[in-house]
DNA sequence: CAGGTTTATGAACGTTTGTTCAATAAATTA
DNA sequence: TAATTTATTGAACAAACGTTCATAAACCTG
């Protein structure tokens, strides 16, 4: 195969996505994707097609690193309600620790609203999360973590809808414990 | 003052404000608002200084827009989460009408994260929104119209989340009918 | 109608954008 | 080592960006 890449892959991609989600789509320049990946515009092309493609491969890691958690938490036993005041309090953390960024899938949504290709990719993922909350129900239902004559199905619609609620907040600049709060408020009513 | 204007400050202020609403700051070249207003670089960067400031003026637009029926709904003798509802249908229905474009303040906060300028100007005008959101719960829970439990300043943050939930999911191309029953079901909460 | 003042026009400016490509470098294979 | 294949480099491209400005047009005042 010749002369071999001089660089990690998944490296670049998490970069770019470190950098699509600081500072939008639009307001990263493929220059600016350069400077952050070390590389020329010709290896980035010639890796990664274009800035559209590169946007998509980011997505898919920013995604993958977003339900990790909860996936793993959910085959631990840990209870139910915990499982997700743990996942809600990460994304406090997470926005305590670093620049304000929100969610790159909320963002990127609401920014390239008029583009059909990346609305789908996008509600395919919101789609997956709020599976993941269903089944969090399903199984916090069962053991008794959370009121069983609610409708399963609309509590995880409840809790997409709050988790992007959340997100929002974290655009605004409001402490964690606001947000904890809220938190803490919202979930408490599916108890 | 010789030579008049031939354009209504207003009504230019309004087509800018769609065009910002429909495809971002970003995406709204001064180009593509000279197209919507009809009127040449000359006369908008000489009426309303620059593409920045243009944009300040169609969130403060937005912004009475939003408010005004909810505001006049206040001053009305109709229940109070009767009008919290006839608040967020609006939405249902302005979204079912309309190109998808959710809520421009919300939409600009996620675009604009990193100019510090206009994250305060939407923070103020959230708080705005929370405030009206506080005085309709404080007078439903008077009338009996609320759970007289609740704390009003949780319960108004708690409204705040919400809004921001239902405004991305507009984005994400939700029939009518999922919308109302998150609604339906997140004010319930609330009683 | 003449003089003065403001507005409208649209070509033009310097940047920046996403992207391409010929030239060079570094590996593998024979 | 020579031939071949692939990767890296960075200058260059056309298009689009926000913005400016000299000119022409239109109104008000006297």
């Amino acid at each position: 195969m010749a002369r071999p890449k001089s660089f990690n892959r998944e490296t670049i991609i998490e970069k770019s996505m470190l950098l699509f989600w600081h500072q939008g789509y639009q307001g990263s320049s493929m220059r600016d994707l350069g400077k952050v990946t070390h590389l020329n515009p010709g290896s980035l092309y010639g890796s990664f097609g274009n800035k559209n493609q590169l946007f998509l491969l980011a997505l898919e890691y920013y995604y993958k690193q977003l339900t990790k958690g909860i996936n793993t938490s959910l085959k631990s036993s840990k209870s139910n309600n915990s499982i997700l005041n743990g996942f809600f309090q990460t994304i406090v953390t997470e926005n305590e620790s670093s620049d304000v960024k929100g969610c790159l899938l909320v963002n990127s949504l609401l920014e390239l609203a008029n583009d059909a290709d990346m609305q789908s990719h996008i509600a395919a993922m919101f789609t997956g999360i709020e599976e993941m909350f269903y089944w969090v129900i399903i199984s916090g239902q069962k053991a008794g973590d959370f009121n069983k004559q609610l409708d399963p199905r609309e509590m995880a619609q409840y809790l997409i809808n709050n988790y992007f609620g959340i997100r929002v907040q974290c655009m605004t600049g409001q402490t964690s414990d606001y947000l904890s709060n809220n938190i803490r408020y919202f979930l408490q009513r599916l108890i």
